[in-house]
Order: C-alpha cells, then structure tokens, then sequence
RNA sequence: GGUCGCGUAGCUCAGCUGGAUAGAGCAUCUGCCUUCUAAGCAGACGGUCACAGGUUCGAAUCCUGUCGCGAUCACCA
C-alpha cells in the first residue's frame, strides 16, 4: 500500500471513528514549501458529511492520525488544512525499497496483454525531413517508449506515403533535368537529391503558369493545364498500370531516399518494428466498404459514390468511395487498420502520431471503425501535435523554408561542441569520444526542446535564436547526471549497504519524496500520451537535485553512514534521470 | 460561417480530475568557485491567469458568451 493509500484510509478510519460519517474520497496534496509538513489533507471537502468547523475537524484527525498511524510523526492545522509530517523512517525504508532496482518505475506487461500498435513519422518519399518531422519522430517514439514503461506492449510502425502525384512529381523533374545524377555521382545524401528535383518541378511548374497567364489565359487553367502537370499525371497512371520503365526509375528514388532516412533515424535515434508502404495499401479498403454497405453502415448516392452519415454525430456525410469506385484517403486508412489488425492479432489499439491539421480526419475514421464493429476501435487514439511554425510562417518544402532535419543536427552538436571546448571538462578523451558527447549534448538540447512541450500545443521556432543550453534544458539535466557519475567515481560506496537509522537532511528529503513520484509520473505520461510530464517531472527531480548537492556537502558528512547515504541517494536520481530520458530517447553523457 | 485546439510574467513554458500567498527557465540586477563538475547554487525584479458573466465555502482550473491566434470543413493526400 502506498503512502496516499495509507493516509487515504486512515483519514477515513478517523472520520468514522470521531463522527461516525462515511468518506467516499479523500483529497490529498503535496504540502506547499511554506508549511510544516509532508502530505495534506483538505478538510473542505468533508464538510458535507460533518459538520463543524474545519480547523476544529482538522486538529481532531490529526490527533487521531498521529496515534493511529506510525509513518504520521506529527500535523499542524492551517485553516482548513492539515498538514501531516511523515516520519524519517518512512523515507528512509523507502528509499531502501528501490535502491537497488534498475527498473525502478517501470511496469512490466503481463504475458497475455495486448499489444499497442503507435504509428509515426509515416514521411512523403519526394523531400527530405524537416524541423515538423523531428516533433512527429520525437514524439511518436518517446510515447513508444513511456506506453512500453507503463506495463504495455508495443509494435513501432510507420507507414511511408511512396505514392502519387507528389512522388511522380521529383521522379520527373528528375527524368527530364537531372542528367543521370546519383546520390555517388553528386555526393548528396539520397532524400536530399530527391527533393532537389521535387523543388525543380515546382520551379518549373510555376514557370509554365506564369508564361500561360502572360499569354492571356486564365489562372485556373493555367495551373491545370500546365504541360510539366500534364506529364506528371501521365507518369502516375502509368505507374498505377505497373509500367516497368516507371516503376523501374520509381524503385531506384525511392530507395535513394530510404538510405537518406535511414540514415536521420539513426542520428536521431528512433526505429520501427514494421513497416506499411502505401503503394501496398493504397487499394485497400474496398472490401470493407463493401461490407459496410451490407451492414448498413454506408449508403450509396445515385451517382455510385459511397458515403457515411455522421450527422447523428454532429459531422457531416463522409466520402468512402469515389463515384467511379476509386479510393479515397479515408478508405485507405480503413483499410490499413483492418489489415494493420489482421497481421498482428495481439494488438487491441492504436495511436497515430499526426498533425493536429488531421484531427477531423481522425475522429472521422475512428467512428467509422466502431460503427464497422471492430472491438479495438474504441482504443483508437489521434496523437495531435501542433505544427512547429517558424516566424515567418508555415514551413514549405517547395518553397525552401524549411528547417533541414539533417542540417539542425550538425548545427546543434557544432554549439555544443563550442561551449564544451570553452569549458574544457572533458580533458583525456579522444577526439572520438569527444564528439560523441557533443552529440548527445546536442541532440539532448534539441530532443528536449520539442518534447518538453505539451504535443497539443504549437511550437514556433526560431532559426536565429539558438535553442538554449542553460535552465530548464536537456543539456541542464544530462550536467547533472554527469555530475553525479563524477561523485560515483569518486566515492567508495556499497550499493547492498541499508543506510540505518540517520535523520534527513531537508534537501535529501525533499529528494525522496521526488522519487517516490517517479512510477506514477511515468503512468500519467502514457495515460495523456504526453513525454512532456516526464521532462517536466525530470526537470524537477534535477533541480532539487542541485539545490541538495549545493548546499550539503557529500563527503563531508559528518558520519559514514551519512556519507553512504547521499552517496547512494545521488547515484538512485542518477538513475532515474537516465531512466527518464531513455523515455524520452535522450541519451545522458558520464561527463561532460 | 460551422467545428476543433490554443490564449498564464517582456520572451519560452509548468500548473487545468476546483483548494492555501499562481510556479520555473530565459532576459535584467545582487551575491557564491584555495572543499564533491559554476552548463550550477542562493536571492531580487517581474502577473487584471485574453475579456465578461455564471456555478461554488473556494475558479487559472468547470459552464456560457465575447475577442485574438491557429487548424479544419474537397469525388486532394
């Protein structure tokens, strides 16, 4: 039983005991700094079951309190709150309890539960990834990794949109203007000579436009009937009916800019247990709208076109099916998830990390699965994040202003590297390792940037303003971690050692009591599907950490026992920091 | 116009299942490296929690309306 629980219960005990008056809940909080105590309780709430006056009601549970419960030492009554002091001992079994425990906080599945099945990056194959990709990466992972901790399992999976017009248009500008170029021949990572010519089209595209309005012809047909467009249609029907020639030139992009990807997960450090490509899924769906019909789900308009009523819903009527009996975007995604389900029977949910621009998309889709009957349906959730907006508005590939994902790494790890040599801590190691925790360091800084913020809200940023390396930032939390691996080193401890009976300092307390958080932080961070209360709660941990380091000596404990004990308390918050940005797929540095 | 999201210190963000005097970081200013890593610590300054009503013993938090910003409302993906 935890400590809430406990005192949850006790309050209670006391209630019936004293007043003969039944609780259903008690409202427990931290005790604010300013008050004497650990945990309190609010005694407003009780009102309703007993009457009286709450300072009165207060005073008499926590003398009840303190007698009946031995982790309650003392309480004191502000109003109506009753701060309760819980005693060392408490604390410290406490913290002997998880000392030893690598896993401190994690939950592991059981054997029969069900898989989650989290799916992000899901990138277009025409244009290398951006500062909007980063956030989907980071996040769609790190929500991997907390669902993973929170006792569930999880299959990564990502599903690259390889197809279509867009695609045919750097396939062709690339067929008309690149000149045999290769990624060898020209030394350019794949990803990043495709969407070169994907910028060529455009380019051209616009050219054309121009030209036509200039010879007197109106804008819309100007954009429709552009001649480069015309090309690109004809390319993607011939794709469509598997002309080899097409599909051969299709094959090698394609790859280019796999190896172009590959090679940004790595640096960025996030993988998937599957893959979907869309040039396999995109006739799926058919099937099922089929069925859909038979159930009544769906209904056929005169023109042959298939369509959901959402009205009772509050939404409109949505498309399904074309009336030539082609796909549309939503019948894909039906499709997929059916098919997502059937090749892993063990999944009971889902979660699309996706733009927030897709939120309508989504709810439509999930009703239209629970409407087919699906059982997991109703465990299907929109990872809605805000777009990262630069100050001068939106991010467009075509237009150049985007901020190269690839580009944004080096930068970060070149400051990093600048202010580590300015400080000149890492004397005695290679130039190897030196640049490996200049990339942590960096990554760090940026990883943590985009994840410390709730995903629903927009992230604007800018260029010119480097991401910071000071206060509340990865680089921060990693100084701390590599502060603590300094003290390990130094120190002679025993891990296996109880430290025995001491009396805690304020600060070491106050320290405990942070990690005694840790497993329902994690808990709530998969329930919310938000890394962004694990940064926070990391965040903290570290700065109560440095105000303890900072204010009590370590080594000059004035006995052993002391002395072990902060050496071991530093090396469990050591722990959990790293335990914590592992969750947010950040790494930490032994020094730095 | 309908729908959804957001609006908290100069800037970036916590806090939102209602609880005490709304918290951090950056920036500005004061102190602290002959003792464990100063990417740090201790402190000062900074608030009409967008605005107006309502519910409540109690509202940044819940409800309604208004304003501002963003997204979305295709036989596009």
């Amino acid at each position: 039983m935890s400590l809430q629980q406990t005192i949850s219960e006790g309050a209670k005990t006391a209630v019936r005991e004293l007043y003969s008056a039944n609780l259903e809940s008690v409202e427990l909080q931290a005790t604010r700094k300013e008050f004497e105590g650990d945990i309190t309780v609010v005694v407003f709430p009780m009102l309703r079951v007993v009457k009286g006056n709450p300072v009165q009601i207060g005073e008499d549970l926590g003398k009840y309190m303190v007698e009946h419960i031995k982790e309650i030492k003392d309480y004191n009554v502000v109003k109506g709150f009753l701060n309760l002091v819980i005693s060392d001992s408490y604390y410290l079994d406490f913290f002997d309890a998880i000392r030893e425990d690598k896993q401190y906080g994690f939950v592991s599945p059981s054997k029969d539960s069900k898989a989650v099945m989290v799916e992000y990056s899901s990138p277009n194959t025409n244009k290398p990834l951006h500062l909007g990709h980063i956030r989907n990466n980071l996040l769609g992972y790190a929500v991997a990794q907390v669902i993973k901790a929170s006792g569930k399992k999880v299959i990564k999976t990502q599903i690259i949109n390889d197809r279509g017009i867009h695609i045919c248009k750097s396939m062709l500008a690339w067929e008309k203007y690149g000149n045999r170029e290769t990624p060898e021949s020209t030394g350019l990572k794949g990803d990043k000579l495709v969407g070169n010519y994907y910028v060529k089209f455009d380019k051209v595209y616009k050219e054309q436009i121009a030209e036509a309005i200039a010879s007197g012809k109106p804008e819309e047909d100007a954009k429709k009937e552009a001649p480069i467009l015309i090309e690109a249609q004809e390319m993607l029907r011939k794709w469509e009916a598997g002309d080899k020639e097409v599909v051969k030139l299709w094959e090698m992009m394609n790859k280019w800019v796999y190896e172009g990807f590959d090679q940004t997960y790595k640096t960025l450090g996030v993988d998937f247990d599957s893959y979907y490509y869309e040039s396999n899924t995109y006739l799926l769906g058919k099937d099922n709208i089929e069925e859909g019909l038979v159930k009544g789900v769906f209904f056929k308009k005169e023109d042959g076109s298939v369509w959901c009523d959402l009205t009772d819903e509050g939404l409109d009527e949505k498309l399904v099916l074309r009336s030539d009996g082609t796909a549309v975007y939503m019948t894909q995604d039906i499709g997929t998830a059916i098919q997502r389900v059937k090749d892993n029977p063990n999944v009971g949910g889902m979660i699309y990390t996706v733009g927030n621009e897709q939120d309508y998309h989504f709810k439509v889709l999930f009703l239209i699965l629970k409407k087919l009957g699906y059982d997991w349906a109703k465990n299907l959730h929109h990872l809605s994040y805000g777009m990262v907006d630069l100050p001068s508005g939106k991010m467009k590939s075509r237009e150049g202003t985007v901020v190269d994902a690839d580009d944004l790494i080096v930068e970060m790890t070149e400051t990093a590297g600048n202010i580590s040599k300015d400080l000149g801590k890492l004397e005695g190691y290679s130039e190897e390792e030196k640049a490996e925790v200049y990339k942590t360091i960096g990554l760090g800084a940026l990883k943590y940037f985009i994840l410390k913020v709730d995903p629903k809200k927009r992230i604007l940023f800018d260029p010119k303003e480097s991401v910071d390396f000071q206060g509340n930032t990865g680089p921060f939390i990693q100084y701390t971690y590599a502060r603590i691996q300094a003290i390990l080193r130094k120190a002679d401890f025993d891990w296996s050692k109880p430290a025995g009976n001491i009396i805690l300092h304020e600060k070491e307390r106050e320290l405990i009591k942070q990690l005694e958080f840790y497993p329902e932080v994690i808990q709530s961070a998969a329930n919310d599907l938000s890394p962004a209360i694990i940064a926070n709660y990391t965040y903290d941990l570290v700065k109560s950490y440095n105000s303890f380091f900072q204010n009590v000596s370590i080594f000059g404990a004035n006995t052993e026992k002391e002395k072990q004990f902060r050496v071991q308390l530093s090396g469990v918050v050591g722990n959990v920091i790293k335990s914590a940005f592992s969750l947010l797929g950040i790494r930490v540095p032994e020094r730095m």
